[in-house]
DNA sequence: CTGAAAGTTCATTTTTAATTGAACAAAAGA
DNA sequence: TCTTTTGTTCAATTAAAAATGAACTTTCAG
């Protein structure tokens, strides 16, 4: 049976166009293209839109909608709303660069910042396996210099934050 | 004929280590992996090491060593160094943060910053074809908070190299 | 309960990016 | 000049990441 959706098929230039700089920005972040997509064409919407309505307007399949929304979430990049179909979830984007950055801190530097620091850990513990004295001394060097990038990456990251809250 | 190399192949478990972190690192900015062998390697050596060494040491391609040697240059995360075989090029890191946060924002994030400023350029250009009003003035809002989100990335990153001067 | 619509998951396929290695170029000593 | 050593380039290969789509789960109206 068909679907009784009214709005669906492709994008006027404008919003391709949008769309294709959005996918040039999350490229830049490592994200893939799909969530440029999705997050571009929820940005140049005025009204929210359903997973259908990205999947029929951007040409994508069902699965990289739904993984794309999900990521999308959970950055905090894209919240629920109301839309016309009853049973559907619309989403609309979260447009305060400081909510997008913060979540974007949060969920992928954050981690891989603290999984940084138990590698760090890991490896002062090697040292003591290291007899040399000479090599010790310069490894601990380098260490305490992944160190202070460390402090200072921790440093930046709420000053950061805060300079984005104006 | 046998090269008249002194050091050569594998790593020991304290050097391997490290460069695995640095892959980890290096990942993280979206670089590929051999730039974090190659400068990771050069980070745990103390004494200044050539194409050679790293093609040996890392167990990578001329191809690869090169390439990355030269895109490490090119972030200044590299210098040259003086070593033990005359005419070869021997190479140091540089392990100033401020010198590597900087030649990333240079090299990698100025470039796709200034490309997406052109591109919001045209898009504003493109706003004169739209005959709707109501779509032309709500596009017209989303073109300006890109505007504002451009402008804060280009007060952020020098106040960025500013704090890691510490 | 049953059936249809909505959304998720994940093994497979496709696409993209990185690495390789052979051919080439540059530099310098004989 | 010729030869050897060093380093670069780039087409072909390999490896990694993302997208697909079919099977599955969930939800709710009838």
């Amino acid at each position: 049976m068909e679907v009784a959706d009214s709005s669906a098929q492709g994008l006027n230039s404008f919003e391709a166009s949008v769309v294709e700089f959005f996918c040039d920005g999350v490229r830049m972040l490592g994200l893939p293209r799909s969530i440029g997509e999705i997050y571009g064409l929820l940005f140049v919407s005025k009204e929210p839109l359903s997973l259908d309505d990205l999947v029929s307007k951007l040409g994508i399949s069902k699965g990289s909608a739904s993984q794309g929304l999900k990521m999308l979430r959970e950055l905090g990049a894209v919240k629920d709303a109301e839309g016309e179909i009853p049973r559907r979830s619309y989403f609309i984007p979260d447009i305060e660069l400081k909510q997008l950055v913060g979540g974007f801190i949060k969920e992928e530097v954050r981690p891989h910042l603290a999984s940084g620091e138990d590698k760090l850990d890991h490896l002062k513990e090697m040292l003591t396996d290291i007899p040399s004295e000479d090599e010790r001394s310069f490894y601990q060097l380098r260490l305490e210099r992944l160190g202070r990038w460390s402090k200072n990456a921790r440093l930046v990251l709420p000053l950061l934050q805060k300079i984005l809250g104006s």
